[in-house]
RNA sequence: GUGGGCGUGGCCAAGUGGUCAAGGCGCCAGGUUGUGGCCCUGGAGAUCGAGGGUUCGAAUCCCUUCGCCCACCCCA
């Protein structure tokens, strides 16, 4: 028997409301906030991930599903977002559009070969908005206003935001130096991974939770503390406008991210419960990228969230889609042969009207096709039989009441309308 | 990649060496002739994840393997 490869999940019709709910109300406040909806592919060049990520960063070392298509260049489906908006923006070049260009996607699917556990998936799904093109701390404000919308309006409480600056490709290799100065004499007390991440990336060390590395990593230098004038500035513009926005915020002076491309400002909003998946959504600026990627230097903003993780929480929190399936207006049963050429016209003619209208399991009893109605929660059930044939009639059942009459055919329609 | 837990019909689940498997949900069909939801009755559906071993005999013990879950790591 087949099942979905590891780490991937079917999302079952009794599952879709949850996600049209994400999907309708993060695509909804996102237009609000004048961001257009993009649709990027699902692989893109291997380099591309390479160049945007990072090569060093666990997505990229040991995460990607990347292969070979068959002319031989080397593809990677997408571990995550923002690179390939990053690519479109230049292809498509909007640069030539009012800057900053706001673009947003949802349900997008990402790819990473991780090892499956709550809320982590080998494919998953996010929604993201970018604004690409104006480096004023009020975007990353923007953007981080707009997250924290989403996530309010979608109905989650008691999240966590968290916000750092990790400054920029001037003042950073400063701060890195101080970080390892002060790293430099601990090291044979680091945990293993803090041993590798002082060689690789440093900045991890920030954010290392292991109890034996916790006296160093609570005394070790701040990013803020280290910021170049221009950083410090866009720093203090930014909790400026989080402030003045009401955003309950709060600094955290270890958060760093894992992507290479980050500069200044990083965020990160988290849910109530504990446990490892402790991230519902992230971003941050990556002013670096445009260029990297073969651009001219063009400053951008960027937020993701994980669906998966959202509707994880939205079932904790006990907070979700409004109602249920509804079920048809109505199911169109019959009896007898003699009617189902009849029963058949009448179900196209009627959803010919727009209404949603089943048929009603053909050959079986009445009993059969009543039950069948009752159990998908039609609404009526309209019954034709030798007797209505004859009459030119149909019988339609209200099936919360259990009244039932008889109308002209050509009348099923209005009798189905809400009584 | 590392550590831990678990795998019984579609779902939940009893049973931990001796009638190859209880029950519940769901599904299907009946409870008289054309009628649902409640109730009653019946039915279909499991070689107990897979392979091997121990034993007179295993879903129950051992080994291997696959899968799922949780944590670490990383991230959404």
């Amino acid at each position: 028997m087949y099942r979905a490869p590891r780490g991937t999940a079917d999302i079952l019709p009794d599952e879709q409301p949850f996600w049209r709910y994400v999907e309708s109300t993060a695509a909804e406040l996102c237009e609000q906030f004048g961001y257009r909806r993009i649709d990027t592919p699902s692989f893109e060049s291997s380099s591309l991930f390479l160049r945007s990520v990072g090569e060093a960063t666990d997505v990229v070392e040991k995460e990607t599903y990347t292969f070979d298509d068959r002319s031989g260049d080397s593809m990677t489906l997408r571990p995550e977002g923002t690179a390939a908006v990053c690519r479109a923006y230049l292809e498509h070049g909007m640069h030539v559009q009012p800057q900053p260009v706001r673009l947003y996607s949802v349900r997008a699917p990402m790819f990473r070969y991780d090892r499956p556990q709550a809320g982590r998936y080998r494919q998953h799904h996010q929604a993201s908005v970018e604004a690409i093109g104006d480096a004023d701390a009020a975007v990353d404000a923007e953007i981080i206003e707009l997250a924290w919308s989403i996530f309010s309006k979608l109905g989650l409480n008691d999240l966590t935001l968290l916000v750092n600056s990790i400054g920029d490709q001037v003042c950073r290799p400063g701060y890195l130096d101080v970080l390892r100065h002060y790293y430099q004499p601990h090291q044979d007390h680091l945990c293993a991974d803090c041993k590798r991440r002082f060689q690789s990336n440093p900045l991890r060390l920030l954010d290392c939770n292991k109890e034996s590395c916790q006296p160093y990593t609570i005394e070790a230098p701040r990013t803020v503390d280290h910021l170049c004038a221009e950083c410090k500035e866009h720093w203090d513009q930014l909790t400026g406008y989080l402030d003045s926005l009401s955003l309950p915020y709060s600094v955290d002076h270890r958060l760093v991210r894992g992507f290479d491309y980050y500069t200044r400002t990083v965020f990160e909003v988290q849910p109530p419960v504990e446990g490892s998946q402790s991230a519902i959504g992230g971003g941050g600026r990556y002013d670096g990228l445009i260029q990297e990627l073969g651009g001219r230097a063009t400053p951008a903003v960027g937020f993701a969230s994980g669906m998966e993780r959202l509707i994880l929480n939205l079932k904790r929190q006990g907070v979700g889609p409004p109602s249920a399936d509804p079920g048809p207006l109505a199911m169109v049963a019959f009896v007898g042969d003699a009617a189902r050429n009849a029963a058949v016209k009448l179900a196209a003619s009627l959803r010919g009207k727009g209404l949603p209208i089943m048929l009603a399991p053909p050959g079986k009893s009445l009993k059969a096709q009543m039950r069948h109605a009752g159990a998908l929660n039609a609404r009526h059930t309209v019954i034709l039989g030798e007797e209505e044939l004859t009459q030119d009639v149909a019988t339609v059942r209200d099936m919360a009441t259990g009244k039932q009459r008889q109308v002209p055919m050509t009348g099923v329609a209005e009798a189905l309308r809400p009584s």
